[in-house]
RNA sequence: GGACCCGUAGCUCAGUUGGAUAGAGCGUCGCCCUCCGAAGGCGAAGGUCGCACGUUCGAAUCGUGUCGGGUCCGCCA
């Protein structure tokens, strides 16, 4: 147990007294008990549903246990009063000095206050990206990105042993039409007089990407590789000759924008993954050899999906994964009519590494459009784990971006494409991540290009900076005010706090004891963007204290002739920057000193 | 035809995994402030949590059905 978690610390205290009323009390039924803050303050400080969730086993009507739990619990030392109220809550209400006793727990504990155990031992892998190297990022791969980050960096404070993961899907056709579409920019670079026409023509499947990034990829192919080439008949109908090398480094030079794109957007990955390697070490083959010993394979026909059947159908025999077997609706094909394998044959291989690697559980952030793809995941990651290892998906739905209450069209042609370079020049790093955890990842958000921007209360990300900046104001005006000591970690970590008997202060710090219990909610919910709502709610705390001091300069939180007084609110203005803090790193937004 | 996600205030969204009288921001209305501790403060109105059954002490939350929006359903990745 965390015993810098106030929360965690009184559900011991309910449940030796819960014990004691009810005794021989089961396991479940304890685990069941919570202590949460109750929504109307009114009702205490927290709250335990103690009462009504043991109700069952101790054959006792719900009141009946929480009057005497009441008894129990109000000797206890660090509870003020106790009362039975509704259907059978119990509230509590604690000594001032307990919450203010935290504190100086929080200011030793520094960014490390609110880490959490719930993960000691699990390894988990999180997938996230993985966008094709075929252009550049753009918003839809964005959110994916930030989500996946957060959501590691949350795991791993949690406790957990996160490794952040990115699967290059640099096989199969996308790539190699991009590696024909680089191969006419080379053409282009070298002079060739052929027209776009007549190359297309010749490109099986015809020319795809006709983005101006691969201007660039031809010159340096023309620089580079002309001598090695120029050896070979570089025709375009001998594409045997040149493909693989065009295709190696034009997804080279993809990677290095994508890599470029995800720096700027804060995202550091550990584990790169490519599929092309994975499919020419033979994983995909050996995985389905031993699905095949484990009569998880056979051939078949599959039924056409009905009310919306393709014209060219045809029923063909396929080699099928019994994904039946682990829940899915349909067995899904691993090899093409070609006989090659399908991308979910190579990711099943890719999953099977990543099994083999050890991880306890597999987590893959897709877009909404892989919904269908969770299903057959999970029975491929069971089936190869023999049930040991966990799969579990994330989705994000779509962005879209507004401008002025107008959507902001998306088009390629129309030239109004927006790639995540461009967003991140218009608005900045900490505010696009920030602004894609504010809303679940699973709902459609719409990306407010004006709202991020202003530096208003409505503004999430200022008003969390601003918070954090002007605890920091504070502490630097503190120093010139106290040049003696300047007030900063282990000396107000020392400092006595018993002078802050406010209610807003005290609430503040209310605020502040839920930090642990949110990071643990919100990992085991896989859910990152509780702590921008949490963050944005100890804002909006904080900022209620220093407007009283903006009416009455008696409130403010630096008096000259009131050390005492003044650095006790300092520890107070410390542990909130450093729980910004804290949460902020979570999100991989950078805390501001100042605002400017 | 089927699968998955979503449906909460006029708008954009939270809702602590089943808790008490469902919240925030914006917008609307009213009052206060114009102080660099700048880039506001206080308050009001606004809700059948899509709808209907069900589960139980208790449902926005879980189950079934239904309506609406989105995504997807063999050889794209």
């Amino acid at each position: 147990m965390n015993s810098s978690d106030l929360y965690a610390r009184l559900r011991e205290t309910v449940l030796v007294a819960l014990t004691k009323v009810v005794p021989g009390l089961p396991e479940d039924v304890a685990a069941r008990v919570e202590i949460t803050p109750p929504r109307d303050p009114a009702h205490g400080d927290m709250a335990t549903n103690a009462a009504m969730v043991s109700a069952k086993a101790a054959r006792l009507p719900p009141a009946r246990i929480a009057a005497a739990l009441v008894e129990h619990l109000t000797a206890a030392p660090e509870i003020a009063s106790a009362e039975a109220a509704g259907p059978g809550f119990v509230n509590l209400r604690l000594r001032p000095e307990a919450l203010r006793a935290l504190l100086p727990v929080i200011l030793a504990a520094g960014e490390g206050y609110g880490d959490a155990a719930t993960g000691a031992g699990i390894k988990v892998n999180v997938e996230y990206v993985s966008a094709n190297p075929t252009g550049p990022m753009h918003i839809g791969h964005c959110r994916g990105a930030v989500v996946g980050d957060a959501l590691a960096n949350l795991l791993g404070k949690a406790g957990f042993e996160v490794t952040k993961e990115y699967y290059i899907n640099d096989a199969g056709a996308q790539v190699t039409a991009l590696a024909w579409a680089a191969y006419w920019r080379y053409l282009q670079a070298i002079g060739s007089p052929m027209t776009e026409e007549a190359f297309a023509a010749e490109v099986p499947g015809g020319l795809q990407y006709k983005g101006e990034y691969l201007i660039g990829v031809g010159q340096t192919l023309a620089k580079e590789y002309q001598a090695a080439l120029a050896t070979a008949d570089l025709g375009i109908e001998s594409p045997e000759v040149w493909l693989d090398v065009v295709k190696d480094h034009t997804i080279n030079a993809m990677m290095t924008e994508v890599r470029e794109d995800l720096r700027l957007l804060g995202v550091q990955q550990d584990v790169f993954t490519s599929e092309r390697a994975l499919v020419a070490s033979g994983a995909a083959d050996a995985v389905i050899e031993r699905l095949h010993a484990d009569g998880l394979i056979y051939e078949g026909v599959l039924e056409p999906p009905k009310g919306k059947t393709p014209e060219d159908w045809e029923p063909r025999p396929q080699t099928l994964f019994r994904s039946t077997s682990f829940g899915d609706d349909v067995d899904r094909p691993l090899r093409k009519s070609d006989g090659s394998n399908t991308y979910f044959a190579n990711d099943i291989a890719y999953h099977a590494d990543k099994i083999s690697r050890g991880y306890d559980v597999l987590i893959d952030v897709l877009g909404a459009d892989h919904g269908g793809y969770v299903a057959r995941m999970k029975a491929a990651v069971r089936a190869v784990s023999q049930d040991s290892v966990k799969f579990e998906a994330v989705l994000c739905q779509i962005v879209h971006i507004m401008r002025g209450g107008q959507p902001v069209r998306m088009s390629k042609r129309a030239g109004t494409y927006v790639t995540l370079r461009d967003l991140l020049e218009e608005v900045g790093k900490d505010a696009v991540r920030f602004t894609m955890l504010t809303r679940k990842a699973d709902a459609q958000m719409e990306f407010d290009l004006d709202q991020v921007l202003a530096t208003t209360r409505e503004n999430p990300v200022f008003y969390v900076q601003y918070a954090h900046a002007r605890c920091r104001s504070v502490l630097r005006a503190a120093a010139e005010m106290f040049p003696g000591s300047p007030p900063d970690g282990e000396d107000l970590a020392a400092a006595p706090v018993d002078t802050l008997t406010g209610e807003p202060e005290l609430t503040l710090i209310r605020r502040l004891a839920l930090w642990p219990r949110t990071v643990e909610a919100a990992a085991a919910a896989r859910e990152p963007h509780r702590i921008a709502f949490f963050l944005y709610d100890l804002a909006a705390d904080f900022h209620m204290l220093w407007n009283r001091g903006k009416d009455d300069s008696t409130l403010r939180f630096l008096q000259a002739d009131q050390p005492a007084e003044t650095r006790a609110r300092l520890a107070l203005v410390a542990a909130t920057a450093v729980v910004i803090r804290s949460g902020l790193a979570v999100m991989g937004v950078t805390p501001v000193e100042e605002m400017r």
